[in-house]
DNA sequence: GCAACATTAGGACGTTCGTCCCAATTCGTC
DNA sequence: GACGAATTGGGACGAACGTCCTAATGTTGC
């Protein structure tokens, strides 16, 4: 096989494996294993576990990136894009129950071993921060876009992290219907000052 | 020095050290190091580490307690004391965002590992939300009053794990006011009828 | 079919881990 | 101050870890 598509394979089953089992939790064997291949053929692919880490960040940021392009192909509103957001909650349920949010616990994990990639990591969170702020702004809420942003964006993460405690799935269909009911308050509007008032 | 005085500072140690490194990341030799004793004066008060684990869930669980039964004491108005809850992410605003929610790192990380204390773990999560759950009761919520503490306990935890991804103390403080806000809608009323209806 | 290179398997290395044992020390009691 | 119990320190144990090396195998171009 060539060394582009068993580098390729590794960073998939890393991927997987970081999200299911932790970044520390997972070892070298675990990777190979996976893929099919002898512990000491990792060397030649990725020289440290870091950089390991690296690539699965890097493809987590591209799969992200496509993921907020299909959805501004699909969806013409910018209501529509951010409801296509919150139902990650939803898409991703029985995952999320099981693993948490991979970006949050990920984040949350390298920030506990004081990491030197807990902020590349953390740009995860920009990325959709930063898309969400995009279409904050297209619905008209150019000051408050950051902000609205922020709000949808820990309240997704909070949901996961109860989802993921509790194994509660009601709990995020009740959440999703929520914050969609949110966002309905800030949807079709383009004036600010129409907008709801309680945040 | 007594067994019972130093299975305390052991127990204690290691809460810390769990919070601030996580658990699988803290060693044995780091409790002892932090405690003063020798590493394999260890087995002596502990015969593994999901015993320690225990000790720690255990501690917390009173910590919590007494925290909320302070909350009892301090506030006559339920209100009140929901805001008590709301505002622990001011108060431990530093610790929060350098090493997220003790509560929810340590949900998820155990669930990563598949751990068997993982349940034990989420009762640190059911003592809020049972606690929760009541004073929305007090408040008049009967009915509503799971879904409100949930939600709450939602909210909190996100803003947890993104102002320790972004290390931003002004994010925390605008979302203590926007839950603030929010609850000042169910605060007065004792007739559910009255309550805002966007949830 | 051979030479140059790319890719692999297997294992050695030093370290750290959780666990466990035991001899030494301290403490309480008479 | 002696004696038994409680507590401690130091270190042994095998396993697993990240890292690294090297010989073997596979692939490609001539």
């Amino acid at each position: 096989m060539s060394a582009k598509a068993t580098r390729t394979q590794i960073v998939h089953e890393a991927d997987r494996l970081f999200y299911e089992q932790g970044f520390e939790h997972t070892s070298f064997s675990d990777i190979a294993d996976a893929v099919g291949i002898s512990r000491g053929n990792f060397y030649y692919h990725f020289k440290s576990k870091d950089e390991i880490l690296d690539a699965v960040i890097g493809l987590r940021l591209a799969k992200t990136r496509k993921m907020l392009e299909d959805w501004e192909a699909e969806g013409a509103h910018p209501a529509d894009r951010i409801r296509s957001f919150i139902r990650i909650l939803m898409t991703n349920q029985s995952k999320i129950m099981r693993y948490g949010c991979p970006v949050g616990t990920l984040c949350a994990e390298l920030a506990k071993l004081d990491h030197a990639m807990q902020d590349d990591a953390a740009g995860l969170f920009t990325l959709f921060r930063t898309w969400l702020v995009g279409q904050f702004e297209a619905l008209g809420h150019r000051e408050e876009a950051d902000r609205l942003a922020m709000h949808l964006l820990a309240r997704s993460q909070g949901v996961a992290s109860l989802a993921n405690a509790f194994g509660d799935a009601d709990f995020i269909e009740r959440e999703v219907d929520a914050m969609c009911g949110w966002l309905a308050g800030y949807g079709q509007s383009g004036d600010t000052q129409n907008a709801p008032g309680h945040h």
